[in-house]
DNA sequence: TTGATATATTACTTAATGGTAATAAAGTAA
DNA sequence: TTACTTTATTACCATTAAGTAATATATCAA
């Protein structure tokens, strides 16, 4: 990475930006071992069911899950598991680092 | 990472929220090579001063970056290297995915 | 002291985001 | 069709954060 152009550096800022909240690190979390169904990943996560359907929109729009209808519920799957090696990365530099913000 | 509690989470998100700016990210690149003053940068990062001032305190409180004063100017260095794996991580990831939001 | 330079802070506006309740839409069964 | 279940969307409120101009603070020189 020696040169990144601003339209790089704004991606990856996108990204973060998705990974920038409690809940959806969660969702992701709960993922891990395998796909969800939608009210498994709301029971799971103890988030209400709007809330969760609208942080999996955040996750899929970024190419980070993604759905797969199956009768009348929905799965959701991890497409990036990239994502946790940044999860992992960061979970390690963050048990130091006091964010105070 | 097997069990991570709702602390380490918010954690981790505070850490991705401190780089989901791509100014931020842009200041940090720049520092990559070595500490600069406060004035190299914000003309480096083609930032205003005040900006500057501002999401360099983000970072300084966030133990990323560390001020050391020289004369009347103040220099700042990385001090957590760690971050360059993070962000070039997500360089990587972020090149593919079309962060819609 | 005054003046000059470098950095930090404040006050303000604007834009984006998360949570929630209510409603809509999609699928299945009877 | 109606009824039921699951998921998505909408409208709203409250909070947060970025950018900017103006001001304050700090350091040094004369």
């Amino acid at each position: 990475m020696s040169k990144v152009d601003q339209r790089q550096l704004t991606r990856m800022a996108n990204l973060f930006a998705k990974l920038a909240d409690p809940a959806r690190l969660r969702i992701l979390q709960s993922l891990r071992q395998g796909p969800l169904r939608v009210g498994e990943i709301h029971r799971n996560c103890r988030l209400k069911q709007a809330n969760t359907s609208k942080h999996l929109r955040v996750l899929r729009e970024a190419g980070l899950v993604s759905p797969h209808r199956e009768g009348t519920s929905v799965h959701y799957a991890i497409s990036e598991p990239l994502i946790f090696s940044l999860c992992d990365l960061a979970c390690g530099t963050a048990k130091q680092s006091n964010g105070k913000s």
